[in-house]
DNA sequence: GTGCTTGCAAATTCTTTGCACCATC
DNA sequence: GATGGTGCAAAGAATTTGCAAGCAC
């Protein structure tokens, strides 16, 4: 085919891939922005759970003059628009506990306060040992997360 | 009683409140010094999950010229020995990850590294809703400590 | 054209490190 | 008295902010 065909159903392929985007942004009221149509595209195809840096070193190779402070303005967005997650809700600094009975947390959403709940409030049950995939479970975490009674309150 | 009476029982008590974190010193191969049995009582007595900052300025009352260097240094020490515990395995830095479909991290406690399980795989029973203490509970998060594959091939 | 977004650089926050002096065993 | 701990100050990492110029609607 000549070029001008080729070029034109480029064009079509380009508007499909990127229609998901759009209507996203659409959804969240957000703008389309080209560095936020190829963060997002990165984000999609990262496997595991990338950290800020990574994400920054992935999308440099398409858009080489993209900053640092870019990528994290709009993983923040993205966060707040409900199109990505936080693996942990209650990273930003270190925080201790007594290694004593086991409990879990109550991670409000809103003003990342955490309590406390028993292990017994749960009665989950407990598979620690060997899992398929050969990790060795010791020991188990849970967040729930929400929203604790004075912001609910609040709203 | 007579002064001398009045600090020699002082003596005897102090020597007994101090006993539990001598023994734990002794058990774990830690050495005891004044600032870390300072550190430890403000620990235990801190409601929550404090931050370093707080604990800092909470021992600082008792010892003013402590620095929060060594404020650090200790509480990576009593988290190695297992005196206390981390709240977040994984805070640090920022992690993304998709907000699809829903699923839960296995946390490798040596290398740091997270994967991620499927909901199913599970089969919780998740309890949303309003929990008592009036939190509501939206969503759950669940880490599982232990070690992957490859570190305990490493031990 | 107006308002939101970007990239840069500087500022902030959180945490670690090197080193001289001091305490514990 | 040797070994390891402390306090200080400086370095380092992670993240945020202010601002001038550019892009989306």
């Amino acid at each position: 085919m000549t070029g001008n065909k080729y070029y034109y159903l480029l064009s079509i392929v380009n508007r499909l891939e990127t229609q998901e985007f759009r209507d996203l942004c659409a959804t969240h009221g957000i703008t389309v922005t080209h560095q936020r149509q190829v963060l997002f595209e990165a984000l999609k195809s990262m496997p595991g759970h990338p950290s800020p840096e990574e994400v920054y070193a992935r999308v440099k190779r398409r858009i080489p003059s993209i900053s640092l402070a870019t990528v994290y303005k709009n993983i923040h967005l993205f966060f707040k628009s409900g199109i990505f997650r936080e693996v942990s809700l209650h990273h930003g600094s270190l925080r201790v506990e007594l290694n004593s009975r086991s409990h879990h947390h109550l991670v409000c959403t809103v003003c990342k306060s955490i309590s406390d709940i028993d292990e017994e409030a749960f009665g989950l049950p407990q598979r620690t040992g060997i899992l398929p995939g050969g990790f060795l479970a010791e020991r188990f975490s849970i967040d729930v997360l929400g929203r604790c009674a004075a912001c609910q309150a609040k709203s």
